[in-house]
DNA sequence: ATAAGTGTTGCGCA
DNA sequence: CTGCGCAACACTTA
């Protein structure tokens, strides 16, 4: 799940649903995700209320009235709103309130449960590094970002600490509808390209937030998001038509990720 | 049935 | 500064 799109369903389906309820319980069956001790994870949170839920990047940030509870899904999983007795199979963590609701949280590779002091987000880290959320820079501000870069392109569009919220399923749109092949350097792009890009960026995440995010993920409240495989452009559509111009979409290997292009769309050369 | 592939992140190294 | 490989170890597909 773990991109902007889907995070930012989270916060909001998050903010309607559990916003002022009270944390009477907390259950850990992975310590291994918490930043830390069993005993200071339930210390943080048991008996806290719940007075809002943003989200920066791929981390959605729960603010209570006693402690920060941060989330990240890693390569995917659920944050679920049950019934106590009716609890999912698997979960790694659990947050139980006070009316019989609980939320249980699951994830299936290296996912995080956080914990930051009331008064000091910053301390957390690995969400106080981040950079602009990819959905709200404007179009200046990524000019700067841009600004004396030298390295690929894909490479700075997925590095958090820049830009956060992109990760490997969106960008091959992301980079299709701009018309630039992932191995672009910086330094080669005009600023018609940069234009584009940024366009591009807020285009292929709104398409999916619009939807509730991927189907491959689910809601607060269990539902499949509505943006499907029909809905990508190129992603993960090797050997299919390009929707511009007809010609097979093409897979290839960019550094430790796979990339999918349409080869005349996205020339390297220019 | 076994193995390779995969949406994330931080780190060390060249 | 940059790219790359690795380590965290679950689930699907070939």
């Amino acid at each position: 799940m773990p991109e902007l799109p889907e995070i930012t369903c989270r916060a909001r389906e998050m903010s309607e649903a559990v916003v002022g309820r009270r944390i009477v319980g907390a259950k850990v069956r992975q310590p291994k995700c918490l930043n830390v001790s069993v005993d200071d994870f339930n210390a943080g949170l048991v008996g806290a209320q719940i007075r809002g839920v943003t989200h920066h990047g791929k981390w959605l940030i729960s603010e209570t009235s006693q402690a920060y509870f941060l989330l990240n899904l890693g390569m995917g999983g659920e944050v679920l709103l049950v019934r106590q007795d009716g609890l999912p199979e698997t979960w790694r963590v659990r947050l139980d309130f006070e009316d019989g609701d609980a939320l249980a949280i699951n994830f299936w590779w290296f996912g995080y449960a956080h914990t930051a002091p009331h008064d000091d987000l910053a301390q957390h880290t690995m969400s106080a590094v981040l950079g602009p959320n990819a959905f709200d820079i404007d179009l200046d501000t990524f000019r700067e970002l841009l600004a004396g870069r030298r390295g690929r392109i894909k490479s700075l569009l997925l590095d958090q600490k820049r830009i956060a919220g992109i990760g490997n399923a969106y960008i091959h749109d992301i980079l299709f509808r701009a018309k630039l092949h992932p191995l672009r350097t910086v330094p080669t792009l005009s600023d018609d390209d940069v234009c584009a890009l940024h366009e591009a960026i807020r285009a292929e995440l709104t398409r999916s937030i619009d939807k509730g995010g991927a189907s491959y993920e689910l809601s607060l409240h269990g539902k499949p998001g509505g943006f499907t495989a029909e809905d990508l452009l190129v992603g993960y559509r090797e050997g299919k038509p390009c929707p511009q111009c007809g010609t097979p979409i093409e897979k290839l290997k960019t550094g430790s990720t796979s990339s999918f292009i349409c080869p005349h769309c996205q020339p390297l050369d220019t």
